[in-house]
RNA sequence: GUCCCCUUCGUCUAGAGGCCUAGGACGGCUCCCUUUCACGGAGCAGACACGAGUUCGAAUCUCGUAGGGGACGCCA
């Protein structure tokens, strides 16, 4: 036996997501918590891949994964490189399926101490006894296996002659209360009784999952687990295997659940939840670890746009919170326009110049030009993608009169302003305009038009945009050049005839 | 069905027996700024699930009811 006095000498923690797809943004919060407590304390914040399941589990899965914890910023001091997928740390493997031998002993240890036995039971078999139960309306049905007896001999001789067994553990002798302290939920008890005896390996060797997740927070020492509340119940199995092997339990905390506006457990049918579509449609990775670490947990003073500096700095878990939070995508948004809008220009640009390019959107190489007309469109953008229609304004290939320019192009004075603002343009000295410039055509344009207001406004706007709403002209003209101003003109001069 | 967890404005939340006439944020509405839109600013509406108890005093403690969620797999 160990001594396991000090066992939990380091803080450590753990993500353990399995590889079945993108993260999901409640894994990501799950993930965060973990991440921000390592950091906070000073400990490690380890990343475990738990593919057990051999049948969801994918290469490409735990590749994706790892992208996406990567973006987030989630950075881990052990587990498998995101690169070379190989493992960094000296608690390895990281890769359950590569553990199978330290799972497999501690079900023999198991097996021989007679806490644990084969069982050979068809799924049939355990059906029909299921229905017997209910049918004689017991309380608790719970699986009667009859190998439960059997002597540890006889089932391996069995298995030696080809048979298939699985490795259940015994609960029928645990005739107590089990109880957690939860560092979210405080005392929850929970009745022995509530489980029957449970599956440790497969037939195939593989473990289950409450197997080895205990097996391996033990082996990595893990000393703080904060997981997703529908992983409470399985405490219990988890209380029971510890007991078994009179290992230390970590400090468990059990988070609640983010929901849909429905109130159900997020699902992907109403919208993203993954990581990386929010990736793809534009939001930053800050912003949203910031919105989800505000769903179930607050910031002591109430602030709620945050670094993941100021978060780790701020976070405990007697800030968490234990009802379920509706992921509002809303106030998402705004949590990202907040970040956004604070960039620095090269930032910003960088961020939005892929957009550009994957929508074939064209732009003045020049840097002037490119923060000047971030000055100009910063306001407007919530999320990155939002770029793109107001670029798409400056592209001449995009230019086209919407139809909600038909009232105003309708006015009686519209074609004389229109045709007084191309000749304007025509007539300025100079290839670049200044706000001043274009104040001074603007004057010009009202004179020789003789109109004022809306009248003057509206179909300017949609000579130079093809819209009567929008940015302000005197900001968005200095971008366009004088050759693009004149077609567009005459564009608006053609529609008009 | 059984067990476990949860319940403050539409949503995220503050709240640890008197500081609560319940505060903030998103969203909504109104107004201001602006010859449009957005940004920004000012303001308004909006919640302690219900019922008992404990207490001089309850959003806060206890019990019950209702509602919601989760778990009951050779998924995690």
């Amino acid at each position: 036996m160990e001594n396991h006095s000090n066992y939990f000498s380091e803080v450590r923690l753990r993500y353990a997501p399995s590889p079945t797809g993108y993260l999901h943004v409640g894994g990501a919060r799950t993930a965060l918590y973990n991440f921000l407590y390592a950091r906070k304390h000073k400990g490690k914040f380890i990343l475990r891949i738990e593919d057990t399941d051999q049948e969801r589990s994918s290469m490409e899965s735990l590749k994706m994964v790892l992208a996406d914890m990567k973006w987030l910023g989630l950075n881990w001091d052990e587990g498998p490189n995101a690169e070379t997928l190989e493992g960094m740390g000296s608690y390895g493997p990281y890769k359950q399926s590569e553990r199978l031998k330290i799972y497999d002993e501690v079900a023999q240890d198991l097996l021989k101490r007679g806490l644990a036995y084969y069982c050979f039971m068809t799924d049939a078999e355990i059906d029909a006894q299921r229905q017997t139960q209910m049918a004689d309306g017991a309380a608790h049905p719970h699986l009667e296996s009859p190998y439960e007896t059997m002597a540890l001999a006889d089932a391996q001789a069995k298995i030696k002659s080809g048979e298939k067994a699985v490795v259940r553990f015994k609960t029928r002798h645990l005739k107590k209360d089990y109880h957690l302290n939860d560092l979210i939920r405080g005392d929850v008890h929970f009745p022995s009784d509530m489980v029957g005896d449970f599956v440790l390996l497969r037939s195939d060797g593989m473990p289950v999952y409450n197997f080895c997740c205990v097996v391996d927070d033990y082996k990595m020492k893990i000393s703080h687990v904060l997981r997703a509340e529908e992983h409470l119940s399985n405490s219990l199995r988890q209380l029971m295997i510890y007991e078994a092997m009179s290992w230390p339990t970590p400090q468990f905390g059990h988070v609640s659940l983010v929901l849909d506006d429905d109130r159900q457990k997020l699902s992907k049918r109403k919208g993203a939840t993954s990581c990386n579509q929010f990736r793809e449609e534009g939001y930053l990775p800050e912003a949203l670890l910031n919105f989800v670490a505000l769903l179930g947990w607050s910031h002591p003073e109430e602030k709620e746009i945050l670094s993941l500096q100021e978060m780790i700095d701020s976070f405990s878990t007697d800030r968490l919170h234990s009802s379920g939070a509706v992921f509002d995508r809303v106030k998402l948004k705004w949590v990202n326009a907040q970040h956004l809008r604070a960039k620095a220009p090269v930032e910003m640009w960088g961020l939005i110049e892929p957009f550009l390019k994957a929508n074939n959107i064209s732009f003045p190489e020049d840097r002037p030009w490119k923060f000047q007309s971030l000055e100009v469109f910063k306001n407007y953008l919530e999320i990155v993608s939002d770029a793109v229609p107001f670029y798409k304004l400056l592209d001449d290939k995009y230019f086209e009169i919407l139809s909600e320019s038909a009232e105003v192009l309708g006015w009686p004075t519209s074609r004389a302003v229109v045709q007084e603002w191309q000749n304007a343009v025509k007539e300025f000295a100079g290839t670049a305009f200044t706000e001043d410039d274009f104040n001074k055509l603007q004057d010009a344009v009202k004179i020789k038009s003789q109109t004022k207001g809306k009248n003057l406004f509206m179909p300017m706007r949609v000579a130079v945009i093809g819209k009567p709403h929008g940015t302000e002209l005197k900001i968005l003209v200095p971008l366009m050049s004088k050759a693009s101003l004149i077609s567009r003109a005459q564009k608006v001069l053609d529609s008009m005839k």
